[in-house]
DNA sequence: AGTATTGATTTGTCCAGGACAAACGAGGTG
DNA sequence: CACCTCGTTTGTCCTGGACAAATCAATACT
């Protein structure tokens, strides 16, 4: 049952690595040293695949591939968590045990429990501190797990799931929009995350603007064509951190380029982390910045050069 | 504003076509035919990049590449309703004027007024019917609009991200789960959409059963570990009819070999159309099979061979 | 001591052109 | 009309080379 092999292309699916990377690692390193079916193509047994996605998850934590993939097992294994002492700390410290408690259910699968610890904290926080003290820091907390390897993907699927549900019934419940500015919610095509979007949405209705949820994984051109059809004000685009951050200047550049002078860009998200605003374009690096975006803009500052 | 060009990966993220396609039209049919830049490397520019969205809508609906790529614009417009006649007639016959009604808003981006026509209609005929007899065949329609070309890309998104959130609310609204049999219900990697499994789960949660929404793009192993984790009965997939049918049977088979043999699984969608069931699949065609499935299921005949 | 600069190395992505199997369509036969 | 056969179309994979951007390491400078 666990002797399946797997083509470059389903693996290039499952891991995020390009088919050239593959092949290109395999030309370097030796590995992954995938098998020959009878038309000399490769097949990927299952325990390389799953090596390939820990490889993928200590890069994204900053480790160099060229230590990677020329490790042992054992060594990768003892790579895991990188993070140092001091940041440990400050990571304690800035994570109420209490958002440590919300993780439990998650990991041992219990959906019900998940949601009625949520929707307690709901209640008693309101709408905003929720979002900002209880679904931010948690959002954070599950990545830092998943960067340590203490979570499987199914379970951050999971969690996504569940708090997506829970968000976006508590902007069903707003009083509907109509108020400006019109905003514009959605991310470019190899971005996938939503949770961002979703908070950024939460506090932007709260304060009575128009919010325009397109969902995720829109062609450049197709917002641009967004931006006219809905006479939107802004753009507001979200990065994760799993988005190859090098890509995002050009990124932005070129849909400014594609959007008229009086539509603002904005980008946020834990991708944007190294990034500053330009003109035309706003980085915005925490949900409050968002709402102090949000009043420049309505105090009437966000005239473009 | 609209002379900016676009490297080979992201015309591959923003049309779907990959790389090896995007070169190896261009070198049998002369199309795409983009500008190199300093380096040698392929920049194409927005309205090659239009036309292959364009020719990739076209082939969706059955038309073969050799035709579209060898053809004038004028005679790529005038392709777009290839439909018969006869089908007319009988997609007239089976969706109400009702319905149809119901795409105007969304072709007017206004979102305010589809969900309120939406919530009268949910309250009106209950949720069962609402998910079958509005909400499936609304989906439906707007698929046949997105391939005659009659609607946008960010209208669909529009359309989509707003009946999620219609369809969570109301699963939310629902009794929480605890009953039997446990549905999985995901995507695998390449597969983004997201309504049919949340019209599966609708069903399925008002019958009692415990669904466990994992979201769509879920890697293969990852699923038979969520399976596992879950202690689950049945994992249900869905393929959307853009999906490539040819990769369907492979796909199910190994995921099959991947799962306990007691867990039951389950594939639908409009990608399935053209697939039966084998020992250990069930395909499943529409949605009242899916109660049929459950029903079976319940009445113990899920024993595999 | 800390910072800027320069050079070497690493690494991802692109390119060309060849190959081939699976899917498709046309044409013939029962 | 159904079934088979054969040529054509089409997507995907292959090899191996190239190169620029990012990163690292070592030196020189304030």
């Amino acid at each position: 049952m666990n002797n399946s092999s797997f083509s470059i292309a389903m693996v290039e699916r499952d891991t995020g690595l390009s088919k050239d990377v593959l092949r290109v690692w395999e030309r370097r390193y030796g590995f992954p040293c995938p098998l020959r079916d009878a038309h000399g193509e490769r097949q990927y047994p299952a325990d390389q695949v799953e090596r390939l996605r820990t490889i993928k998850r200590l890069m994204d934590q900053g480790h160099r591939p060229g230590k990677l993939l020329v490790a042992s097992p054992d060594e990768l294994a003892a790579l895991t968590p990188k993070r140092s002492p001091k940041r440990t700390q400050s990571i304690k410290a800035a994570v109420d045990e209490t958002i440590e408690a919300l993780i439990e259910p998650i990991r041992q699968h219990d959906a019900g429990a998940y949601l009625q610890q949520m929707q307690q904290r709901l209640a008693r926080q309101g709408l905003q501190a929720f979002v900002q003290d209880t679904v931010a820091p948690l959002t954070w907390r599950i990545g830092l797990a998943w960067e340590e390897g203490r979570i499987e993907v199914f379970e951050e699927h999971l969690y996504t799931e569940l708090t997506k549900r829970l968000l976006r019934q508590a902007i069903a419940g707003l009083p509907p929009g109509g108020g400006t500015p019109r905003v514009i919610l959605t991310s470019v095509s190899e971005e996938a995350h939503v949770l961002g979007l979703l908070m950024v949405e939460t506090l932007l209705a709260l304060e009575g603007a128009e919010c325009i949820p397109l969902g995720t994984q829109m062609p450049l051109l197709e917002i641009a064509r967004a931006a006219d059809a809905h006479a939107a004000d802004i753009v507001a685009l979200s990065f994760s951190v799993a988005f190859p951050a090098r890509r995002i200047p050009g990124l932005l550049e070129q849909l400014r380029r594609l959007l008229p002078d009086r539509v603002a860009l904005w980008a946020g998200g834990s991708g944007v982390r190294k990034l500053s605003s330009t003109p035309g374009i706003e980085i915005i690096h925490d949900l409050p910045q968002t709402l102090a975006a949000l009043a420049d803009f309505r105090g009437g500052r966000h005239n473009r050069g």
